[in-house]
DNA sequence: TTGACATATTGATATTTTTCGATATGATTA
DNA sequence: TAATCATATCGAAAAATATCAATATGTCAA
Protein backbone atom coordinates (compact mmCIF):
# COMPACT_ATOMS: atom_id res chain seq x y z
CA UNK A 1 0.00 0.00 0.00
CA UNK A 2 1.61 3.05 -1.36
CA UNK A 3 0.84 6.80 -2.25
CA UNK A 4 2.39 6.00 -5.77
CA UNK A 5 -0.10 3.26 -6.49
CA UNK A 6 -3.16 4.99 -5.09
CA UNK A 7 -2.11 7.84 -7.29
CA UNK A 8 -1.77 6.45 -10.33
CA UNK A 9 -4.80 4.83 -10.08
CA UNK A 10 -7.10 7.58 -9.42
CA UNK A 11 -5.10 9.96 -11.67
CA UNK A 12 -7.27 9.55 -14.68
CA UNK A 13 -10.54 11.58 -15.32
CA UNK A 14 -12.48 7.92 -16.54
CA UNK A 15 -11.73 6.18 -13.39
CA UNK A 16 -12.49 9.64 -11.25
CA UNK A 17 -16.01 9.29 -13.22
CA UNK A 18 -16.48 5.54 -12.26
CA UNK A 19 -15.52 6.54 -8.59
CA UNK A 20 -18.08 8.75 -8.77
CA UNK A 21 -20.94 6.53 -9.88
CA UNK A 22 -19.52 3.80 -7.38
CA UNK A 23 -19.32 6.02 -3.92
CA UNK A 24 -22.29 4.83 -1.91
CA UNK A 25 -23.53 2.65 -4.60
CA UNK A 26 -22.72 -1.03 -6.04
CA UNK A 27 -23.36 -1.21 -9.79
CA UNK A 28 -22.41 -4.04 -12.47
CA UNK A 29 -19.67 -3.32 -15.12
CA UNK A 30 -22.54 -2.72 -18.19
CA UNK A 31 -24.58 -0.21 -15.23
CA UNK A 32 -21.36 1.87 -15.41
CA UNK A 33 -21.11 1.58 -19.29
CA UNK A 34 -24.43 3.07 -19.13
CA UNK A 35 -23.75 5.31 -16.70
CA UNK A 36 -20.23 6.83 -19.04
CA UNK A 37 -22.56 7.17 -21.93
CA UNK A 38 -20.64 5.53 -25.01
CA UNK A 39 -17.90 7.53 -23.47
CA UNK A 40 -15.68 4.25 -23.10
CA UNK A 41 -16.69 0.83 -24.08
CA UNK A 42 -16.88 -2.45 -21.86
CA UNK A 43 -13.57 -3.56 -21.86
CA UNK A 44 -11.89 -0.04 -21.22
CA UNK A 45 -14.57 0.16 -18.77
CA UNK A 46 -13.53 -3.46 -16.83
CA UNK A 47 -9.87 -2.33 -17.49
CA UNK A 48 -10.18 0.66 -15.45
CA UNK A 49 -12.13 -1.20 -12.86
CA UNK A 50 -9.19 -3.97 -12.48
CA UNK A 51 -6.82 -0.78 -12.22
CA UNK A 52 -9.12 0.23 -9.05
CA UNK A 53 -9.10 -3.22 -7.54
CA UNK A 54 -5.55 -3.70 -7.85
CA UNK A 55 -5.14 -0.80 -5.88
CA UNK A 56 -7.55 -1.78 -3.31
CA UNK A 57 -10.46 0.69 -3.92
CA UNK A 58 -13.46 -0.85 -4.78
CA UNK A 59 -15.31 -3.89 -3.10
CA UNK A 60 -16.71 -6.21 -5.18
CA UNK A 61 -19.10 -8.89 -5.00
CA UNK A 62 -20.27 -11.37 -7.68
CA UNK A 63 -24.05 -11.90 -8.17
CA UNK A 64 -24.81 -14.63 -10.85
CA UNK A 65 -23.22 -13.64 -14.04
CA UNK A 66 -22.96 -10.02 -12.45
CA UNK A 67 -20.44 -8.49 -10.87
CA UNK A 68 -20.92 -5.13 -8.91
CA UNK A 69 -18.52 -2.98 -7.47
CA UNK A 70 -18.66 0.03 -5.17
CA UNK A 71 -15.92 2.34 -3.62
CA UNK A 72 -13.86 1.18 -0.55
CA UNK A 73 -14.34 4.56 1.08
CA UNK A 74 -11.96 3.79 4.15
CA UNK A 75 -9.45 2.50 1.86
CA UNK A 76 -9.84 5.56 0.37
CA UNK A 77 -9.72 7.58 3.85
CA UNK A 78 -6.66 5.67 4.96
CA UNK A 79 -4.93 6.55 1.40
CA UNK A 80 -5.41 10.14 1.64
CA UNK A 81 -4.67 10.18 5.07
CA UNK A 82 -1.35 8.41 4.26
CA UNK A 83 -0.56 11.36 1.49
CA UNK A 84 -1.22 14.22 4.16
CA UNK A 85 1.30 12.33 6.69
CA UNK A 86 3.90 12.31 3.58
CA UNK A 87 3.64 15.28 2.42
CA UNK A 88 2.57 18.04 4.56
CA UNK A 89 3.31 16.55 7.72
CA UNK A 90 2.88 19.68 9.72
CA UNK A 91 -0.44 19.17 9.45
CA UNK A 92 -2.14 16.30 11.13
CA UNK A 93 -5.69 15.06 10.07
CA UNK A 94 -8.00 13.11 12.57
CA UNK A 95 -10.58 10.87 10.34
CA UNK A 96 -13.55 10.36 12.39
CA UNK A 97 -16.66 7.88 11.14
CA UNK A 98 -19.58 10.11 10.54
CA UNK A 99 -21.81 7.93 11.82
CA UNK A 100 -19.34 7.67 14.95
CA UNK A 101 -20.02 10.99 16.17
CA UNK A 102 -23.70 11.51 14.86
CA UNK B 1 -8.37 23.29 -8.18
CA UNK B 2 -10.04 19.91 -9.33
CA UNK B 3 -8.91 16.37 -8.00
CA UNK B 4 -8.10 15.64 -11.54
CA UNK B 5 -5.05 18.10 -11.66
CA UNK B 6 -4.21 17.07 -8.24
CA UNK B 7 -4.10 13.97 -8.48
CA UNK B 8 -2.10 13.59 -12.04
CA UNK B 9 0.30 16.14 -10.92
CA UNK B 10 1.67 14.05 -8.21
CA UNK B 11 1.06 10.41 -9.61
CA UNK B 12 4.65 10.08 -10.90
CA UNK B 13 7.38 8.40 -9.02
CA UNK B 14 10.09 11.01 -9.64
CA UNK B 15 7.53 13.95 -8.79
CA UNK B 16 6.66 12.20 -5.32
CA UNK B 17 10.54 12.11 -4.85
CA UNK B 18 10.75 15.26 -5.70
CA UNK B 19 8.32 16.15 -3.33
CA UNK B 20 9.48 14.16 -0.66
CA UNK B 21 12.81 16.49 -0.84
CA UNK B 22 11.19 19.84 -0.75
CA UNK B 23 9.32 18.97 2.05
CA UNK B 24 9.78 21.75 4.80
CA UNK B 25 12.58 22.28 2.71
CA UNK B 26 13.79 25.07 0.40
CA UNK B 27 15.82 23.97 -2.70
CA UNK B 28 16.57 25.14 -5.71
CA UNK B 29 16.39 23.39 -9.09
CA UNK B 30 20.37 21.76 -9.06
CA UNK B 31 19.93 20.56 -5.41
CA UNK B 32 17.00 18.60 -6.64
CA UNK B 33 18.80 17.48 -9.38
CA UNK B 34 21.90 16.10 -7.33
CA UNK B 35 19.49 14.72 -5.03
CA UNK B 36 17.65 12.58 -7.28
CA UNK B 37 21.13 11.34 -7.75
CA UNK B 38 21.77 11.28 -11.53
CA UNK B 39 18.22 9.65 -12.32
CA UNK B 40 17.07 12.47 -14.34
CA UNK B 41 18.23 15.79 -15.63
CA UNK B 42 18.15 19.53 -15.11
CA UNK B 43 15.12 20.09 -18.02
CA UNK B 44 13.61 16.86 -16.61
CA UNK B 45 13.80 18.28 -13.05
CA UNK B 46 12.24 21.72 -14.43
CA UNK B 47 9.55 20.09 -16.48
CA UNK B 48 8.00 17.93 -13.11
CA UNK B 49 8.30 21.36 -10.84
CA UNK B 50 6.29 23.33 -13.30
CA UNK B 51 3.77 20.69 -13.25
CA UNK B 52 3.67 21.18 -9.47
CA UNK B 53 3.64 24.92 -9.73
CA UNK B 54 0.79 24.62 -11.79
CA UNK B 55 -1.16 22.68 -9.48
CA UNK B 56 -0.09 24.77 -7.09
CA UNK B 57 1.55 22.27 -4.81
CA UNK B 58 5.18 24.62 -4.37
CA UNK B 59 6.21 27.56 -3.47
CA UNK B 60 8.91 29.14 -5.09
CA UNK B 61 10.93 32.08 -4.21
CA UNK B 62 13.71 33.61 -6.59
CA UNK B 63 16.66 34.33 -5.01
CA UNK B 64 19.38 35.80 -7.32
CA UNK B 65 19.85 33.42 -10.41
CA UNK B 66 18.72 30.46 -8.21
CA UNK B 67 14.70 29.60 -7.93
CA UNK B 68 13.90 28.27 -4.56
CA UNK B 69 10.97 25.32 -4.42
CA UNK B 70 9.32 23.99 -1.20
CA UNK B 71 6.41 21.55 -0.58
CA UNK B 72 2.89 23.94 -0.14
CA UNK B 73 1.88 21.48 2.65
CA UNK B 74 -1.56 23.43 3.44
CA UNK B 75 -2.96 23.22 -0.22
CA UNK B 76 -1.76 19.77 -0.33
CA UNK B 77 -4.26 18.49 2.68
CA UNK B 78 -6.58 20.52 1.81
CA UNK B 79 -6.72 18.55 -1.84
CA UNK B 80 -6.55 15.61 -0.15
CA UNK B 81 -9.51 16.89 1.95
CA UNK B 82 -11.39 17.32 -1.31
CA UNK B 83 -10.35 13.78 -2.63
CA UNK B 84 -12.59 12.86 0.76
CA UNK B 85 -15.03 14.88 0.53
CA UNK B 86 -15.16 13.00 -3.02
CA UNK B 87 -15.08 9.66 -2.63
CA UNK B 88 -15.35 8.67 0.39
CA UNK B 89 -18.25 11.24 2.00
CA UNK B 90 -19.15 8.82 4.15
CA UNK B 91 -16.57 9.72 6.18
CA UNK B 92 -15.12 13.02 7.64
CA UNK B 93 -12.31 14.63 8.59
CA UNK B 94 -10.85 17.27 10.26
CA UNK B 95 -7.26 18.84 9.95
CA UNK B 96 -6.03 20.39 12.71
CA UNK B 97 -2.43 22.04 12.52
CA UNK B 98 0.28 20.52 14.56
CA UNK B 99 1.13 24.35 15.97
CA UNK B 100 -2.11 24.79 16.74
CA UNK B 101 -2.72 22.11 19.59
CA UNK B 102 0.94 21.90 20.86
C1' DT C 1 -25.97 -30.29 -22.66
C1' DT C 2 -26.86 -25.75 -25.43
C1' DG C 3 -27.76 -20.86 -25.90
C1' DA C 4 -27.64 -16.38 -24.10
C1' DC C 5 -25.67 -12.96 -21.51
C1' DA C 6 -22.11 -10.48 -18.40
C1' DT C 7 -17.51 -9.70 -17.78
C1' DA C 8 -12.45 -10.47 -18.51
C1' DT C 9 -8.52 -10.91 -21.46
C1' DT C 10 -5.72 -10.38 -25.61
C1' DG C 11 -3.31 -8.02 -29.11
C1' DA C 12 -2.90 -4.14 -31.92
C1' DT C 13 -3.19 0.81 -32.43
C1' DA C 14 -3.65 5.47 -30.69
C1' DT C 15 -2.77 8.81 -27.30
C1' DT C 16 -0.41 10.81 -23.58
C1' DT C 17 3.49 11.52 -20.90
C1' DT C 18 8.35 11.43 -20.00
C1' DT C 19 12.94 12.18 -21.19
C1' DC C 20 16.92 14.22 -23.18
C1' DG C 21 20.03 17.21 -26.04
C1' DA C 22 20.18 21.63 -27.72
C1' DT C 23 19.24 26.15 -27.00
C1' DA C 24 16.97 30.31 -25.09
C1' DT C 25 16.25 33.38 -21.20
C1' DG C 26 17.49 35.81 -17.18
C1' DA C 27 20.51 37.26 -13.52
C1' DT C 28 25.21 38.18 -11.73
C1' DT C 29 29.90 39.31 -11.95
C1' DA C 30 34.18 40.69 -14.14
C1' DT D 1 29.50 45.04 -22.31
C1' DA D 2 30.96 40.20 -22.22
C1' DA D 3 31.35 35.93 -19.79
C1' DT D 4 29.27 32.80 -16.67
C1' DC D 5 26.02 30.32 -14.27
C1' DA D 6 21.09 28.73 -13.13
C1' DT D 7 16.92 27.65 -14.96
C1' DA D 8 13.31 27.35 -18.61
C1' DT D 9 11.72 26.03 -23.11
C1' DC D 10 11.73 23.50 -27.52
C1' DG D 11 11.46 19.58 -30.46
C1' DA D 12 12.19 14.94 -31.24
C1' DA D 13 12.47 10.18 -29.54
C1' DA D 14 11.18 6.81 -26.09
C1' DA D 15 8.20 4.91 -22.74
C1' DA D 16 3.93 4.30 -20.56
C1' DT D 17 -0.94 4.19 -20.73
C1' DA D 18 -5.59 4.00 -22.80
C1' DT D 19 -8.65 2.34 -26.16
C1' DC D 20 -11.06 -0.78 -29.07
C1' DA D 21 -12.40 -5.05 -31.76
C1' DA D 22 -12.23 -9.69 -31.27
C1' DT D 23 -12.48 -13.42 -28.41
C1' DA D 24 -12.25 -16.17 -24.13
C1' DT D 25 -14.29 -17.30 -19.70
C1' DG D 26 -17.80 -18.01 -16.55
C1' DT D 27 -22.72 -18.16 -15.11
C1' DC D 28 -27.43 -19.06 -15.54
C1' DA D 29 -31.65 -20.88 -17.70
C1' DA D 30 -33.98 -23.72 -20.97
Amino acid sequence: MDTLQFTKAIAHETRQEIMSHLCCVWLSVNDLVEKLGGKVNQPTVSHHLKILEEAGLVHIRQEGKYRFYTLNQERITLCCGMLIQTFAPDYQQAVIRVDDIE
